[in-house]
DNA sequence: GTCTATATGGCGATAGAC
DNA sequence: GTCTATCGCCATATAGAC
């Protein structure tokens, strides 16, 4: 009845990512060390275990410290969590909306900037992400809401870019809600097979999957009839 | 310090999908009644909570049962999770292999059948779907290696089909490890947002993602330059 | 700020009556 | 097969010395 398997070794293209050192880029520059190096530590336990089946021993036992040490620099394993989620996720944001992107005029340049820049964020920074995408029940209601927040303004802004591309004429007349979720999936899914070692480098992932947004976005729809068989999903009981 | 927010009822499109029953088309028609509810009841407090933050008294109490009496049944916690698991695995798998599915001829008609049952089965299952997903890691190591084998010989139906689109000319000249990976990704991520009381049925969001698909496999590669302004993800600092 | 030691409570799983 | 009762364990978080 093993409680917690410690799977670090025996991964798998669809299995938990590696775990690779993500901390100088992404933590704020005004984090002492101590505190920097356990929020690395638990990105990197709850990527691997997640939220509820990591403890606090193992986080702090991971950067030396005894299990107590924690709660000198976080009120709370919670916390811990909603540091890494809220930085993940207002990081994204600000990259997706720095003024030199938002100002692009061309509607297939700008959905294309879009569309590389998170998907190469998520990509390199693919562990952090992960938890970010993952461990969101393990938030209190409180800081689900702030982070839901973030997410809604960060969707608003490939919306509005799809949007545009339709009304100006540049993009194929497309669902325009429906083929942004679409793109936004490409972006966050990959959070859950990305591997560093992978053929893509993360610019190379955001290149290509610009490309997969930009197909779907201005190639016209096919005139073909529902699918064969139908798919009446229940008939598989 | 609330150990487990019951976010039951504060739903966002963004948030845990609402948690209908989907238990008489699911399980195996040879398990019991009591097996079925408690298998059921299960997938929504795992789907809600999580693994590990959910409690054989939840599962057992909301079933009307004592905490004792889920052990008659399952062996463990993680059999549960087990059996969870494995039943949406397999059933996926059966569903894109039907004969007469594998039969179609033409590439075109038959990535968009593939896709289209896909898609509208995590859609029309989509609460237990993402039990399926987001759990992964509370199985143990031997069960984990067991779910893996079914998904890649589900992932390998898709890359066939996307391979042998490209040989016969039917689709564009794509990569097919990153197009057919693309294809699963819009099937898959749909379980983190996925809403029955939403726009699209199971069925009409199966269309339109084959639609999608469909797009990205025949449309040949636009010829962009690199995104402007480069992907240089690690800049965010 | 870090340590050791511990308070407090809840969890998975079992025992034994009915 | 279900119940009540409980065992043994380990979690988060705190207290107080250094």
């Amino acid at each position: 009845m093993a409680k917690r398997q410690a799977r670090f070794t025996t991964q798998d293209l669809e299995g938990l990512p590696e775990l690779e050192d993500e901390s100088p880029a992404l933590w704020d520059g005004s984090l002492g060390d101590v505190p920097r190096k356990l929020l690395t530590s638990a990105v990197r336990c709850f990527a691997s275990n997640g939220f509820h089946a990591t403890t606090t021993r193992d986080i702090s036992s991971a950067v030396g410290l005894s299990p107590g040490a924690l709660y000198v620099h976080f009120p709370s394993k919670e916390v811990v969590l909603f540091e890494i989620i809220r930085t993940a996720h207002q990081r994204v944001l600000a990259y997706v909306t720095e003024p030199a992107v938002l100002g692009i005029e061309d509607p297939v340049r700008h959905l294309q900037a879009l569309v590389a820049r998170y998907t190469s964020w998520h990509a390199r920074y693919h562990v952090a992400a992960r938890v970010s995408q993952y461990e969101l029940a393990g938030l209190s209601a409180e800081h689900y809401e702030e982070i839901l927040e973030t997410r809604h303004r960060t969707n608003d802004v490939f919306r509005a870019a799809v949007e545009r591309g339709v009304t100006t004429g540049a993009f194929a007349d497309v669902d325009v809600k429906r083929v942004s979720r679409a793109i936004l999936s490409l972006g966050i899914d990959l959070v859950r097979w990305y591997r560093r070692d992978g053929t893509d480098s993360p610019g190379q992932l955001g290149e290509f999957t610009a490309q997969l947004a930009l197909k779907m976005a201005m190639t016209p729809d096919l005139d073909l009839g529902p699918a064969p068989l139908g798919t009446p999903a229940a008939s598989s009981a």
